[in-house]
DNA sequence: TAAGTTCAGTTAAACGTTTAACTAATATCA
DNA sequence: TGATATTAGTTAAACGTTTAACTGAACTTA
C-alpha cells in the first residue's frame, strides 16, 4: 500500500513521533537525525496523509472560493486570473483552492456551496458582486470570510478593493493631460461601488483641473456593463451632446461597445474622440486602436486575498481590513492630444 | 466544538456504528431506528467529518483537474465551462474537484500538481493539449486518468472528445446546401488531432458532393489557432487564391480574425463570402454579422469526464473508453447562398 | 557531589469515521 | 421440536497523523 510515517519510522530506525517532528520542524531535534529522517522520507517517497493530518489537527487546509456564474463565465478572464492568483499562493501555504459557482440569482430555495454545508473548507473567499441573502447565510457557520472586488452591505469583513478612486483620477489626469476639456463618464450601474468610485475620481480630477463637471457627459443608467450597453450609452451620450472630445468608460467591455458605436458613427479614434477604458482585460488584442486602459493587477487581487485569509486564520482574532490594490495606467493607441475641429 | 458521530449516537440512543449505517445506508436497519437517528442528525445539524472518513476509506473524495495557463486565461470561456460541467455533475457525488493550471511550457524541472505529489486525489482529469512529459510523469502514479479534447501519443487513457469530423461534415455541408464551391478550410496547427479532424470532416463533404479538393484553398500552418493567426491566414489565402466564396475556419477566434480580414479589404460577409466558425465560444455578441458556427457542446465534455472517471473508480477495472460528444449546427447570419458576382 | 536543567528522543492517547466480527432475538422449516 | 437462517444491532480495531507527558542521558552549577 501506500507508504506512511511508520515506515519511515522503522526504516530511518527512529519513533513516528521523530518524523512527525521533523516533518513540522515543530521540536527540536538533532541535526544528524533529522538528515537521516529526511532522506529516509526522500527514498520512500513519503507524503504525509493530508486526512489523517486534518483529522487530528481540526484543520481542513482547504479554503472556498465562490463566484456567480456570470463572473465565472465572463468573456474576458477577469475573474479566473483572480482565482489563479489565490491558487498560485496557496501552493506555497500547503492549502487548496475549492472553487465553485453558485447563480447570479441565489436565493433562499438554493443550497449554499456544499463545502460550507459539510465544513470542509476553513475560509471562504468571495470575489465580485454576490446575492447577499447568501452573505447572511453563510455568516451563521462563523467561517472567515473575505470579500474581493466587492462591498457587502454589511460592515465587519476584510475587503481586497481595487484603488477605483486613484484608477478614475489617473484616467481622467491621463485625458485632461492630453488637452481635454469635454470628457465623458460612461458607466454601467451607478448602484455598484466601483462605478461610483471610479466616477468620483473622474470628479476629483475634474474640479483639481478647473473644469465643470457637466452632468450631460455622465451616462450611468445601463443595467449591466457589456458591449452592448457601451453601445447604447455612447448614443445615448451623443444624442445629448455632440461635444465630445474624450470618454472614460468604467470598464474595457463597454469601451469597446462604445469604439463600435464610434466607427459606425464616422468617428476617428483617437482623432475625433480619444477613449479610455478600465480593467485591461486583453480581451481583444485585434482592437483597433489598441485600447489605452487602466490596468487591474488581478492576479494581485487574488493573492492579497489568500495571504489575508491565511493570516486571519493564524491569528484568529477577526481584523476587518481593507486592502486597497494600487492600479496602472496603461496608454496606448486610443487616447491623443486634444485637437479643436 | 463540532457535532460528531458520537453525539448523534448518544442522543439517539444507538451505537455509533448504527449512525453510520444510517448516513452510508450500508446495512439494513429498522425504519425506526433509521428515522429516529436520521432526525438526531437533523437536529443536531451533524455532517460527518470528511477527512475522518478518507482517513479510513482510503478515497480522499477530491478529483484533479489539470489545464495550462494558456488555456485556464482564454479569452473565451472554453475551458472554463468545461471544469464547471465537472464541477455541476460532482456535486452529485460528493466529490470536489481540485483545478490547478500549469505552464503550458511544464518542463522536467516543474513540480508535478501538489494534489498529485500529496496523493489528495483519486483522479485526474485533464483538459486540451497538455505537454506530453507530464503525461508521463504522471503515469508513475498509477491515478486513473481521463483527457477531455485531446489524444495524448500514448494509448489506453479513457478520452472524452469533441466529434470533430461530424463537426466539420456539418460545417462543409451547410456551406454546400448554401450552393459554394470554392470553399476554403483555415485551420490553426495541422498536427493538433482536431485541427486534423475538422478538416477530415472538410474533405469527406467535398467528396461526397463531388466537389474536388484544391490545395491552395487548405491553410494549416498557423501556429496558434487565435483572432491575429486568423488574420494572417486569411492574407495568405486570398495571396493565392481571389475565387473563394466560402471559408470553413477551425475555431471561432481565427473566424474573427478572418472577419477583420474581409471587412479591412472590402469583402461583404455574407454577400461576398460566407463564413462558418467552430466552438461557438459567445466570445463576441456584437459581432457584425452573426457568427454561423459549430456549437461544442462544453459543459457536456465535462460532465461526461466526471461521469466516466467516477465509473472507472468504482468499477477499478480500467475501460479505455472514448467518448464522441454531438455538435451542433447553429445557423446565424455570417453564411448565405452563393450567388456569383 | 548532589540537585537541577537542558536536550533528544519515546510512548501512548486522541482525532472521527468505517466495517469485520460478533451477539441476541426472532422467524422459518423439515 | 430443534436446528438453522435472518434481522437489527453492538463492539472494537483500524486508518495515519499530532502532541502532551514522559524518560534518560549529559551537562551545569553551587
Amino acid at each position: 500500500m501506500s507508504i506512511t510515517i511508520k515506515d519511515v519510522a522503522k526504516k530511518a530506525g527512529v519513533s513516528i513521533a521523530t518524523v512527525s517532528f521533523v516533518t513540522n520542524n515543530s521540536k527540536h531535534i538533532s541535526t544528524e537525525t533529522k538528515n537521516r529522517v529526511l532522506k529516509t522520507i526522500k527514498s520512500l517517497n513519503y507524503h504525509p496523509s493530508k486526512s489523517a493530518r486534518d483529522l487530528v489537527s481540526k484543520k481542513t487546509g482547504f479554503i472556498g472560493f465562490i463566484l456567480t456564474d456570470d463572473h465565472f463565465l465572463r468573456t474576458e478572464p477577469f475573474y479566473t486570473r483572480i482565482f489563479l492568483g489565490t491558487e498560485f499562493e496557496a501552493r506555497n501555504d500547503d492549502y487548496y483552492i475549492l472553487l465553485t459557482s453558485i447563480r447570479s440569482d441565489f436565493n433562499e430555495n438554493d443550497q449554499l456551496p456544499r463545502f460550507v454545508l459539510n465544513k470542509s473548507v476553513d475560509g471562504i473567499i468571495i470575489a465580485g458582486k454576490i446575492p447577499i441573502n447568501l452573505i447572511e447565510r453563510l455568516s451563521d457557520y462563523n467561517l472567515p470570510i473575505i470579500f474581493i472586488d466587492f462591498i457587502p452591505p454589511s460592515n465587519g469583513y476584510p475587503l481586497i478593493l481595487i484603488d477605483n478612486i486613484q484608477g478614475g483620477i489617473l484616467a481622467t489626469d491621463h485625458l485632461i493631460h492630453l488637452g481635454h476639456k469635454n470628457i465623458a463618464f460612461i458607466g454601467g450601474d451607478i448602484e455598484h461601488t466601483s462605478v461610483r468610485d471610479r466616477l468620483n475620481g473622474y470628479k476629483q480630477a475634474l474640479e483639481k483641473a478647473n473644469i465643470p463637471l457637466k452632468n450631460n457627459l455622465i451616462i450611468v443608467d445601463a443595467p449591466y456593463p457589456d458591449r452592448q450597453n457601451g453601445y447604447n450609452s455612447a448614443k445615448r451620450l451623443f444624442a445629448k451632446n455632440k461635444n465630445v472630445s474624450a470618454i472614460f468608460t468604467c470598464n474595457d467591455a463597454m469601451a469597446i461597445g462604445v469604439m463600435h458605436y464610434l466607427k459606425d458613427n464616422g468617428y476617428d479614434i483617437p482623432r475625433d474622440v480619444s477613449l479610455i477604458g478600465f480593467d485591461d482585460v486583453e480581451a481583444d488584442l485585434m482592437l483597433n486602436p489598441l485600447l489605452t486602459t487602466i490596468r487591474v493587477p488581478k492576479i494581485e487581487l487574488g493573492t492579497e486575498a489568500f495571504r489575508l485569509i491565511v493570516n486571519l486564520l493564524k491569528n484568529k482574532k477577526s481584523i476587518s481590513k481593507k486592502i486597497l490594490v494600487p492600479v496602472e495606467l496603461i496608454v496606448r493607441e486610443s487616447t491623443a492630444i486634444y485637437k479643436p475641429k
